[in-house]
DNA sequence: ACCTGAACACCGTTCAAGT
DNA sequence: ACCTGAACACCGTTCAAGT
């Protein structure tokens, strides 16, 4: 009856609010679960509606993890903001609890930019969270360091954190990781700074 | 016609053939496009006739998960055989590139076990792989060292190494993980050594 | 330009019935 | 005890047809 209430697919809002409500839907019942029939039916249209507007399920997926990659950009931005410290030691342990919050927090949108097996992060070299994550670590390096060794040790960073966000995502390690994420994250942060040569 | 090449499946062999050519298919493909009827399908038989020996999906899943892990434990233990240095930091390094080798080779498997939101690992903790790792991480630290501290540098290190192998699953890190995994591998080896006071 | 209806070739799972 | 046949409620995707 209200024209708010109901917006007129016709007229190009269906793709938005195709992402919007599979992004909730993928948030309950995991992003596997995630089914484009289901989705139609949610909105009110047509399974086919939706392939006015994505090529395939993939493709929709594929926005899903662009989004999700921003939204991660977002929460590590304000774990920096929330870090009062300007050691860069601690910067770069405030980054990582960031990393592990999220994934926390948002499991869902943590599984579909790294689920195994799909490409999303095609350009994840240039995204964000990597940009941030760099600039922390060649914080903690002292002026004259290479550039190379700056991002092998991003790439360490990364992997570390990351790894531990993956095994706390399964049931048998999360209690085990969770207890001693912050300690490992300060001891990394100390430990790569101390890894230059004075 | 030959009893020999048409396995009587009445007589308890169906289950061990399934298994097997579960993981083919799922070796092919990927893991995800295994489906219980293209299976029965392959194994010329009826779909409903696997729900004899697996009560769901999953569970031929969760069976083949432990197998992959049981694999991976072999992988782990062959790594640390090839490797002739009686250095413990070399040995440990050698064991991560066991791990990376595996994730290269096995994808499949390695998915299975590690897909984010399973919890195949239900036992992990007294899983193999995790002791190799606790030994090679508990053989460089001094004689006196409190196992608390051990069991957090290992599930550190696991969470290194575990963060390579999958980020470098994802076609866009691939090739820069790989390039340096094994530099960053020595170095966190000889940093963890480092670690302990002399 | 955007959506519907109906169809195709699949799924996982259940259950009566066969041997 | 182990398997088949047929059914149920789903999928993703395509395509003619409607407005």
């Amino acid at each position: 009856m209200n024209r708010a209430e109901r917006p007129t697919y016709h007229h190009g809002n269906l793709r938005a609010a195709a992402l919007e409500r599979a992004a909730q839907l993928a948030a309950n019942g995991g992003s596997g679960a995630l089914s484009l029939r289901a989705l139609a039916r949610e909105l009110g249209v047509s399974p086919a509606a939706l392939y006015r507007h994505f090529a395939h399920k993939d493709a929709l997926l594929d926005e899903l993890a662009g989004r999700a990659l921003a939204a991660l950009e977002v929460a590590l931005r304000e774990a920096l903001d929330r870090e009062a410290s300007a050691d860069p030691a601690a910067r770069l342990a405030a980054l990582g609890r960031g990393y592990l919050a999220f994934a926390r927090a948002h499991p869902d949108a943590f599984r579909i930019v790294f689920e195994l097996r799909r490409n999303a992060l095609a350009d994840a070299q240039q995204a964000e969270p990597y940009t941030l994550l760099l600039r922390a670590v060649g914080a903690l390096a002292p002026p004259g360091a290479e550039d190379a060794r700056v991002q092998r040790a991003a790439l360490a960073a990364w992997a570390f954190v990351h790894g531990l966000a993956a095994l706390e995502s399964q049931q048998a390690w999360r209690g085990a990781i969770a207890s001693v994420a912050d300690d490992l994250l300060r001891d990394y942060a100390i430990a790569l700074r101390g890894s230059y040569p004075a």
